[in-house]
DNA sequence: ACATAAAATTAGGCGCGTCTAAAAATTTTT
DNA sequence: AAAAATTTTTAGACGCGCCTAATTTTATGT
């Protein structure tokens, strides 16, 4: 019992005292943006990515400088310290466990899904991200095909790619949708995809790039160029 | 489709603005402090429950009136709307649910469910209500108890007692538990009982108030009269 | 290198939800 | 019915996270 405490303290979920709705969107948005390039952010482009003012963002950059969540120097642009780093990732694993949880159990369809994300992100509590982990089976993906970053603060390698890109006679795996239309949701549905459907490409028609399919290791099917650019799959 | 939609119009769980968190906390405890007794509620029983200042709960106060969620005269008290009766209700089974959800799904104790129910509670989206509802088998009962509002606002009567109250030769089943100590919940366990296990209480020991019982029709258990007193059911 | 454009920062302000202190109204006590 | 106690309300203020407008700093173009 003691020994399950010790080891608590020690993951992502329950070490860090609990930041506002606000400064934790900053984190997150610091984080998006810094994944690429290993650039400084602009309070400009989180103005943007938040959808405020930077003189707005400024006044909060000084705030996260003061809880040492990230490094800013003036006019130099903000990072995240390994404590800001983790915390943002905290709460993209919350979000994309969240997502799962939406989509799997609670049958929202894959455009509905990230508005309620946004909220449920937010929720504190020290066990529930690795407990909700737990009830999902311990997912890697999230349904756009994003990784899940786990309980110690690691996050996945995107592999994800589109279905076009597959190789002739490679395997893959759907993590997702680039369209959430309903009409490309809907013919998911009928050919039986969904997350996680493994997916064998048999040969590429060169004239239009559609692609022939065996789905489950079923019978073929052969799909248009435009079905298999919105697919997400991992090999 | 269209139909659906309209349907929904009339369901609680989509036909309010949103309000904010706060505004939906007074809501909760104005209907909370007033089910008992039809009684105005007064500003400092407002503060009291919210552990604020009686000054802050009048603003608040006339914020809701404008709002048209609650009546408020000077010096009168506060009752609630329809429309404020609607939404605290909604507020309450949305409360209700995700304590089923964490306590069923998430393996959270008794206990540890009120507080991140008190968050999860006020996460805005029109389905969400009920979809958490129909994915949880449409439960009746929090693991406190207390009824479940419906999706169309309506809550059950309270029938729950508890298990020393039960004639002899009845039988009920588990709503929730008073102690929430570990203690309590551990010897639970090891009876195997949980939220909606039937229970027959078969004799009552005039001695000590002990009550033998039988668990999901299996052999015959004796219980303390400290344990009957900490068990509500309902039957 | 200098003028111009763009980005960052400061200054001052605002709405929300809270507070304290003081005044007004109501209720209780005698 | 008057005095005392309590409750309610007003007045004024504050922190948070945001805003606009103006200023300063940095980057860009010729």
């Amino acid at each position: 019992m003691y020994l399950l405490r010790f080891v608590y303290i020690y993951t992502m979920s329950s070490s860090f005292p609990a930041q506002t709705l606000s400064e934790e969107n900053y984190l997150k948005v610091i984080y998006h943006l810094g994944k690429e390039a290993t650039v400084k952010i602009s309070p400009t482009a989180i103005a943007e990515a938040l959808s405020n003012n930077p003189a707005s963002v400024v006044d909060m950059l000084k705030k996260l400088v003061d809880k040492k969540l990230i490094q800013y120097e003036k006019s130099k642009g903000a990072r995240l310290t390994e404590k800001g780093r983790k915390i943002a990732l905290l709460i993209i694993r919350r979000h994309r466990l969240w997502e799962v949880f939406l989509l799997e159990k609670l049958e929202y369809s894959w455009d509905e899904i990230h508005e309620i994300a946004e909220q449920l992100e937010h929720i504190q509590d020290p066990l529930l991200a690795d407990r909700l982990d737990k009830f999902l089976g311990f997912p890697q993906y999230d349904p756009h095909g994003d990784p899940i970053p786990t309980a110690s603060g690691e996050m996945a390698d995107i592999y994800k790619t589109i279905l076009s890109e597959v190789k002739e006679g490679n395997t893959c795996h759907v993590v997702g949708v680039k369209d959430t239309s309903s009409s490309f949701l809907q013919y998911l549905k009928k050919l039986d995809i969904g997350i996680g459907t493994k997916i064998s490409l048999d040969e590429k028609i060169p004239f239009d790039g559609s692609v022939i399919i065996s789905i489950k290791n079923g019978p073929k099917t052969t799909v248009s160029k435009i079905f298999a650019d919105n697919l997400l799959v991992h090999e």
